[in-house]
DNA sequence: GTGGTCTAGACCACT
DNA sequence: GTGGTCTAGACCACG
């Protein structure tokens, strides 16, 4: 997990998405368990605290749940949430774009570089 | 000036974003002066205490400056600095990118987006 | 921490300097934690605002950095970053210089001024 | 006369010191007379108010004085004031020095910058 | 009138 | 606990 415990973007919120994206990538399956608080903060090397607000967000959504005494577990809809919640992200993408083009960056640019990021992605998803 | 005072943003990195648009879309120009702290702080009912916050961040970017007593005014090179800058739209477009494919959205309806907001952007310009 | 609270050069610059000291000086290491805004606030007897304002204002200049939750730490390069700040000292020395040598101070008093600090220094230093 | 309008260094000390400077290279002598506020004003095109505050602070160290209905004048012993004046820059110097030593600055580097300055001053002197 | 600094005190998000 | 933002209100220097 890729934790940047020094940038603006609050922890909590990347241990989200670093989850989130291991369930995209089927790292973690529908009721696969998650690893418990104290585990997860030890391998990262984050408080408890941390992780424990996460796990609480993604419940929060209904990617996981907790079954007391028992642990806790990716939902079967946990896919469908997450896509779902992504689409904001193409809001922010509008707000972004508007603002380039304001700054007079030419459209072509920007879809340019929304089409490398695909063959990059895709470049090195191959090569795994 | 369009000024969420609840949201989740600062109110004065809005401040500054709102002056960068105002100088890219040449309603200042180079060397114009700006509003006052004061006057601007009565005119959108924010403290004179953020509006000087905003002023002196953009100070530091080298978009304007000040002469104690005199006023402040637009840098000569304030549109290069501001479109400099804000190449790292750029950046945060991929990351979003990276991330809706990830989850399964399709390339094309990314770059429709892109291209959608475009021509929202012009028809609106247009109309005025 | 040697603050002048009633002097004509602001207290956040005050502040500014002597953790620039600090860190020259060593007591302050790249990756340090720096004092808490309010802890630094209660010892020196100033109001949190300002100590903050000194804070940003020397992660501007990237000599630290902060992450919410966690505190403020010297910068790596911190060194580096105030030693090329420091060299537009010697362009005031150099105008001091002008100005004495147009009103008739003769040059070698200037140079044994210089010298005579130097080993001003060197002394106090060897003192400790 | 060379006034910066838009630099840090308030405009009314600027003029002071361009006085000075002129009585000190002999341009202006004792008891010639300054010109009226409203002529420097124009001349140098800064607000009426900022000369006056230049000059009273001139009469206040006793540079000039002013014979009500006659104009300004420089005073007899206006040179020696200067001179006298100008010792508190030997003061900032050694602050100045000081604190590029601290950074590491090898001493003579500050030294042969003081003897660099005088021998352009004397060129740029001499060309004249 | 202008910008700049400072205090006091409050509230929020993050760890 | 940490940093960050904001308000209210004051005071100063400069033009």
């Amino acid at each position: 997990m890729n934790i940047d415990k020094y940038g603006r973007t609050p922890i909590y919120e990347q241990i989200i998405r670093e989850i989130q994206k291991e369930i995209v990538s089927g790292i973690l399956k529908p009721l696969d368990q998650l690893p418990s608080v104290r585990a997860l903060a030890m391998e990262i090397s984050i408080n408890p605290n941390t992780i424990q607000k996460s796990y609480s967000e993604l419940e929060h959504l209904g990617i996981c749940y907790s079954s007391p005494g028992q642990g806790r577990f990716v939902s079967k809809n946990a896919l469908e949430i997450i896509r779902g919640g992504k689409a904001s992200a193409l809001n922010d993408i509008q707000k972004l774009t508007e603002e380039l083009l304001n700054c007079g960056f030419p459209l072509e640019e920007i879809v340019d570089c929304v089409r490398r990021t695909a063959e990059n992605l895709k470049r090195r998803t191959d090569d795994k």
